[in-house]
DNA sequence: TACAATTTGACTGTGCACAATTTAATTGTG
DNA sequence: CACAATTAAATTGTGCACAGTCAAATTGTA
């Protein structure tokens, strides 16, 4: 047999997958009603928050949104047209500088908010876990998450050292 | 302002997905010369182990395969036939029961087997978590999967009561 | 045997995620 | 001003995930 700290990792890994996708499935049901995947609705958290840059009157761009979300342009593009085509946001270039492009709520959008405010409630009630457990949860795999990223940026070296 | 555990479990939520996506893209290198992504080196996993019948010399079929990690055809069938493509897996109808497939290791998928044997001792020392943490996530998670299973089954039930 | 119900897997369509490339706009430098 | 380098989005292609639908095969029952 093998070592059974390595059956663990993999276990580990297995479980963070299926807890993911297990919300996705709860989300599902709970955004079902307001036309949003979880996705979107992190975006449309994002923007009813004010966005990345609240402190200025100015909207997010893109690029800002995809930062604090950490979603690259190639799942944010489409998913900001599926919103506007939805008429939950608006996307205009900016001004000064004509790469950017500013996302902004709607009326239609900031309206959402009033109906998506039950949801984070029934979400905690569907874990099952209580407030302490959370925070627990989340620090644990707000490490795992750092840790990853950091060997991911090793990327170059730690070749395959044989043996 | 709002109740701050509802806050709280947005975030929990919000690291789970993080998480997962930090862990994908950990495999996703570790997996590039073998020329698997995540899912397709858990099928792989299962298959090496002898398949959920492990127990008979019968090779699993899909909806086996699928039941054992919670995926479904239609995940599966495409990925499968992936598998089979790259020469790691062959298909095969049931004798008895002509709508089972049965999957089976080739002698290349079998042997990938020594060559991913690395791979759990690297994604452990890119989690940069203890055995002991582990465990302890592991089962926070399992815990946390179970009961948004279990939410998810009383679908009809619980209509959004007002107020 | 004939037929309805169930089971199984495939197929289709939508959406997320990421890598790689492309295009357009800006900035820096001579 | 001209031109190279950089930056921001969008686009393309591959793959995972799931809902819904479909066809084929089996099973149960009359």
């Amino acid at each position: 047999m093998e070592d059974e700290s390595l059956r663990l990792d993999n276990q580990v890994c297995f479980t963070v997958h299926a807890a993911s996708r297990a919300l996705d499935g709860i989300y599902r049901r709970e955004l079902r009603d307001l036309g949003l995947t979880y996705p979107q609705y992190l975006v449309m958290l994002v923007l009813w928050e004010g966005g990345p840059g609240a402190a200025d009157g100015r909207p997010p761009t893109v690029k800002e949104l995809g930062a604090s979300l950490r979603l690259d342009s190639g799942t944010l593009s489409p998913l900001l047209k599926r919103l506007e085509a939805a008429g939950l946001v608006r996307r205009d270039r900016g001004v000064h500088d004509q790469r950017s492009v500013h996302v902004r709520l709607t009326a239609g959008g900031s309206a959402l908010r009033r109906r998506a405010r039950q949801v984070p409630a029934r979400i905690f009630a569907a874990t099952g876990l209580d407030e302490g457990e959370l925070t627990h949860l989340r620090h644990a795999l707000g490490r795992l998450t750092t840790a990853l990223d950091g060997a991911l940026l090793d990327t170059a070296a730690s070749g395959a050292a044989p043996e």
